[in-house]
DNA sequence: TCAGTTTATCATATCATCATGATGTTAGCA
DNA sequence: TGCTAACATCATGATGATATGATAAACTGA
């Protein structure tokens, strides 16, 4: 609905990382297999969310990805960031120079809806995603 | 952002009929002028609004188009949802089985954010939106 | 150093969206 | 009827997202 498929992708692949944090480095294969998603294109996500400091990355025997950083310290707008179109405004209609000096028709009530979902992808972490299993989890049992 | 260019053009579209209401039919090329939109393909999104009922078109001299229903009546939804992806699903990581059964890991915190959105554009109408230039106008004048 | 494993990257294919131009169709009016 | 205005639609192309396959580069362990 909201991401396009390779944020999708992405984030899938970050929360699978974080739930084999302690195997170490993942293979791309392995987390292909997992999602299900096509290998050599989510090399180049994952490449790209290297280059964005939200994973290593290492060649060779052993190598493989792996979170950079602690999931609670890894909000879901670093994982989703680099994957969002370019010119990403906030103008509902598109408008490039809209904003509360020159606001559009639906400004005033779109920003704050606007706001909100900023603040999900800003404010919420992977850990905070997986410590919602393990509270389903104790529910379900 | 959050809407394709089409809904996008579909929404200042009907924001600038129902501005000119009082004109009567108003013919694409003068829609497409106003909005610096492709003739052509403005056409076309306006005729796919025809068809879903919130406008009515008109062909032949005097003909174009015009609201179907009075804006207070017209929520935004209505306006967009001919333009939104056919399979357009909830889930945030777009797992096609997700839900409140068997939510995916981000489903119980998204679906909050997701309701707000989906409120936004069922409950604000085409006339909230014309009603606040009015307010603004107030203030700046 | 060498072989094997794994990511990195390039060239290319495919598909949907966005867009243009040409042509068809319908309505009003003399 | 025939002309003209206007929407309707078709064929085609441009662009970007998605995806595949081949090849390069780097690391490990022997």
């Amino acid at each position: 609905m909201w991401l396009n498929s390779t944020a999708q992708n992405a984030l899938r692949a970050v929360l699978y990382l974080a739930d084999h944090a302690a195997d170490g480095p993942v293979r791309v294969d392995d987390i292909a297999a997992s999602l299900r998603s096509p290998r050599n294109y989510l090399s180049k996500t994952l490449h790209a969310l290297a280059r964005a400091g939200v994973l290593r990355s290492a060649r060779g025997p052993k190598g493989g990805f792996q979170l950079a950083d602690p999931p609670d310290r890894l909000a879901l707008s670093r994982v989703v960031g680099p994957f969002a179109p370019a010119g990403e405004r906030r103008c509902l209609v598109g408008r490039a120079d809209c904003g509360n000096a020159h606001p559009c028709l639906a400004h005033h009530r779109w920003v704050r809806v606007a706001a909100i979902v900023e603040d999900f992808f800003g404010q919420t972490t992977v850990a905070d995603l997986l410590k919602q299993t393990a509270e389903t989890r104790a529910h379900s049992t």
